[in-house]
DNA sequence: GCTATATATACTCAATAAGAGCATATATAG
DNA sequence: CTATATATGCTCTTATTGAGTATATATAGC
């Protein structure tokens, strides 16, 4: 199984099938030297995709319905290429979560709308509520980027998600997926904020050639805030990750802007988180 | 497959089979409501332990030897509290890899050692040294200690393990292991280094009560770095991460320490990483 | 009681790194 | 010439962190 991400329209995509419901999956194939290469192996004759950067997921057991049995499900994540052609359905992440997108912040109604439940939800059991203000950046703490999938866990065990057994009430807004598909998105989610702080992932999402812009505007999609721009070229160019290429873009208006590649010198440990906007913390 | 950790003599220990050459590992169970769950349950009847923080660290196809069959082998971390009795053997795992333990930074020989030897092996293959430089903290560059794996990686595409297929040469000291599974321990030293660091997993290898120097050199045995211990107690307590009781360590002499114990409000996430003592470069 | 020892604390200080703002340069379309 | 959108340069404040100095506290042994 395997969670497929790709930049479009500013905004992280994955690939899906059955109407945005399940992921792209394949067979375990004896035959090749290591799971990770049977996986590229079917993706690619499913897809005809080239896969940029891959990391194993979790591997769980998924009861087949109506037998006795179970599968073990082995999950994958991978980045592809903005602009690649396929024939798979893209659905943008924040569709399945979209708490999780905070790159506008201005008057964000549907945080106040989980705040509000999540305090029905832990009345008065201070710990459950205390773990709600770290989780969800409420009161003083602040929003980390990283624990969507704690998030999400919360979410579900306040039965505010209908995949919920529990669930009471309205449902916050966000497409389902089948089984426990949404919580295998939500890990996808924090592991790819995690990699492209700390590795040159993000490069395996944008074009060969791209813009300052459009690498900031990538880290934003991922990270789900908006950055500082000053701060975050500083950071860049002091770490030498890119280097100029005698082509411009072709913009429609504006100063075209130069384009960057990427410089693999560095390949394996770089920084790229800093250089926040203000978050205002939402209590 | 497990790999089950806990701290003796202020080193971090595995619990090993076979002289030290495998890890304790069990049948996927069917009957178990998840892989973990089963995991825990032959753990537990195979060493009578209680698991603390556990985690699943990646699932490889494990070809069976003589037949042409593969076997999914998932392997897992789990903590184990300090001083618990069971019957399985415990090695140090800085027995596995030594040059990841630098505590003790005072002329460390066997990292002059890698230094020259990969400086062979790169040549004058100038990316292939810069990949040495920047994830063995050589020349200008800082050691981080949660690079193990790609530290492991690079020995073992350079032939200096006896693991490596065309491995010329004397290799360097530090145990050896069947199959990869020294791969897999290095995986396992990387995750906990990263784990420690941002979550409060380091509790669930101490007693219940501890002292403020055991907790840091619990830290220190598994970052394999010194730290400097006023700047690591002001972290600790900036984040009220513990409380102290009304007890005291019993300690043959000098002042006797006070004990303290974790205190779980702040559960979800904290930061126990920095307070490091100067790591001289190695050039 | 004095000393050696090992711990526990209290501060200070300098060097960065990070967040945030202001200003200006540059190119294009209309 | 102007509106627009981008690309840069520079400043300033604040928080964090690495590192050092000094001192307080309790115990065991003499």
């Amino acid at each position: 199984m395997a969670v497929l991400v790709s930049i479009s329209n500013n905004t992280p995509h994955i690939l899906t099938l059955e109407h945005g419901c399940s992921f792209p999956s394949g067979p375990l194939m004896v035959e090749h030297r290591s799971l990770q290469k049977g996986m590229r192996n079917w993706v690619e004759h499913q897809t005809g995709l080239k896969l940029g950067h891959t990391e194993q997921l979790y591997t769980f057991a998924d009861p087949l319905h109506g037998h006795g049995h179970q599968r073990v499900q082995i999950s994958y994540m991978a980045f592809i290429r903005q602009n690649c052609d396929h024939s798979l359905a893209e659905r943008s992440i924040y569709d399945y979560f979209p708490w999780e997108d905070r790159r506008d912040t201005t008057s964000c109604p549907l945080l106040h709308t989980i705040a509000t439940r999540l305090k029905q939800w832990a009345a008065d059991n201070t710990q459950r509520w205390q773990r709600c203000t770290t989780v969800f950046g409420l009161e003083n703490h602040i929003w980390n980027d990283e624990l969507s999938l704690q998030r999400y866990e919360l979410l579900w065990e306040a039965g505010l998600v209908p995949e919920s057994s529990w669930q009471n009430g309205a449902h916050l807004p966000g497409l389902s997926m089948h089984r426990d598909y949404r919580r295998i998105l939500a890990t996808a989610l924090s592991r790819m904020r995690a990699k492209i702080r700390y590795t040159p992932a993000v490069f395996d999402l944008l074009p060969r050639q791209f813009t300052l812009l459009q690498l900031q505007q990538a880290m934003e999609a991922l990270a789900g805030c908006a950055m500082h721009k000053q701060n975050f070229r500083r950071l860049v160019q002091q770490q030498k990750l890119v280097s100029r290429t005698a082509e411009y873009d072709s913009s429609p208006q504006g100063r075209p802007a130069q384009l960057y590649q990427f410089a693999p010198e560095t390949a394996e440990h770089c920084y790229l988180a800093g250089a926040k906007l203000p978050l205002p913390a939402i209590s």
